[in-house]
This record gives C-alpha cells, structure tokens and sequence, in this order.
DNA sequence: CGAAGTGTTCTATCGTGATAGAACAGTAAA
DNA sequence: TTTACTGTTCTATCACGATAGAACACTTCG
C-alpha cells in the first residue's frame, strides 16, 4: 500500500496518514471515485490503533477530500485533486520553513545549509536506487 | 536576549529551549564559563513556565552542557563547545532529513526541493535584512 | 434472513508536554 | 542576620495524541 508511519517524524500519526492521503490524490496515485483502506485494514496494516485512522479520516472528510458511502467506504471526492494539488506545496514548504529558521537562526551559513540539504538528497536519491535494483549492483 | 520560541514549530518548548543552548555555545555566543538566564528570569522572558525551562536545564546538565554552581546559578562547561560544535549539524540534518523524506515520498522531484529551499532561503534572507536596516534601505 | 464488512460514536486509560503554585537548601550581599 | 537571589523538588491539573474495547446503524452478499 501507499502509506507508512514513521514514529520519528515529529508529526502525529493521525497527521502523517492526512498528508499522505492528500499527496496521493496529488499525483494521482489516489483518483476520484477510488476508496481508501478501510478503518480496520489500515489500522492493522500501519500496527496503529484503529481509532486514529478514525481522526484522519474523519479530517479528510470534514475538508471535503473524502466522502462516506454509507455501509461501503470512503472515497476520493471529484474536488479533492485541485484541492490536494494546491496544498501539496504548502504544507511541504511550511515544515521546510520551520527547519529553515531554526537552521539560520542558529547562523548556519546559506551554503552550508544547501550542502546539507544535497547531502541528504543524494543519500534519499541511494535509497530509492537500493529499492529498485533489489540484488544486482546498478543499471 | 538570544532565546525566542515559536509554537508552531513542531518542537515541544523545552526542546526549542535545549537546541538553542547549544546552538548558542557551538557558534560562540554563549562561550565556557557564561552564566545562562536563571530559571525564573528566562521564563519570564519566554513567557513559559518556570517547570519547562527547568526540564531544558536539567537535560543540558544531564547531557553535561551545562553545571550547577549551588545557590548562583548554571554556567557553560568547558567542554560544552565541542559537544556542541558536533551535535549542531547532526540536530539540523536530522530534522532536515525527515522534511526531504516527506517531500520525496510524494513524490516532488529533487529540482522542485531544491527551489523550494532556495524560495525559503531568499525569505529568510529579506527577513534578516529587514530586521536589520530598520528605518534606511540598505548598507 | 443472517453473516460479514462498512463508518461512526462512546467511555476509559496512558504518556507527555505544559501550566500553576508551593516549599526547601544553598549562596551572595547589605 | 536578613534579604534576595540561585537551583531543586514536589503535587495537581490540563490538553492532546494514542491505545483498548465495545456498541450501533448501514450495506453487501451468500
């Protein structure tokens, strides 16, 4: 499945499962019309209380991105692609911003910072690569 | 005074307290031998409770940054600078990672990123000029 | 029908960060 | 000594995120 929790992220769980959601229906990989893991079975996939799922959902829904099928599911909503378009890079520059500050603040200078952040591209870069060629050593 | 704290950080207070500290003693601003703000005062000026610069204290002490001269105050260790020096980069890199890791996992290409900081980073620029030519337009 | 799957709602408990307020022991200076 | 600072240690309360377990109304399918 699409999503996954990371216990060391500094965002909630019940936030990490919303932004997730909304990056999916972003770049597609989450159509209109498509129903989400059910309560129960992301719960059990995610080790995560099942109530939790509940509060993420019940966000989504409350922002007009998900909508309840009464006994069936839910689903993406026809709206919720321009809306997830949108906020995409809000909420990725927000908690960029926030890293940013405190970077400066603390007088890192801004090359310093640029090479920080290219360390760990290509470090995010490796992992992908790792992931695809599962044995072989590249190509 | 060096310390200022921002709720929407995503840092509990007492966290924000600690990283500046030793931010603080890695570039200099608070050499060895200095007398930190006591619990009271910083408090006061934060506008926090007293209880939670406690606990930023008590971690600092723990983590032997700072050290408690009894019924005076806490000061600056003499080797606080070299702890500090080499935990700044690694506190900034690993909240930075966990940002790069959300922005990949949706899937934005790493030239996106990289504009994305370069925006935030001229912000941050125009914002520290701001503050410091205040009246004039520049010099 | 009945069983199994939906979402939804409820109470209770726990850990953590933060607040509030009080008390105690030590040091410095008038 | 007295006053006024230090740090330190309590208890109590609150909000919030998460967990646990149960119940209810609805739909789908055999």
């Amino acid at each position: 499945m699409f999503f996954s929790i990371n216990p060391t992220n500094g965002l909630a769980i019940f936030d990490q499962i919303v932004r997730q959601v909304k990056f999916a229906v972003a770049n597609g990989t989450l159509p209109p019309g498509e129903m989400v893991p059910s309560v129960r079975e992301l719960a059990k996939e995610l080790a995560v209380n099942p109530n939790t799922v509940v509060k993420a959902y019940r966000d989504l829904t409350s922002e007009g991105i998900l909508e309840a099928v009464r006994g069936t599911g839910l689903n993406v909503t026809k709206d919720a692609v321009a809306h997830c378009e949108k906020e995409r890079l809000v909420l990725l520059r927000e908690r960029m911003r926030h890293v940013l500050e405190e970077a400066h603040s603390s007088r890192l200078e801004a090359d310093e910072i640029r090479s920080l952040v290219e360390d760990e591209l290509v470090r995010l870069e490796r992992s992908a690569k790792g992931k695809r060629g599962k044995k072989g050593a590249d190509t």
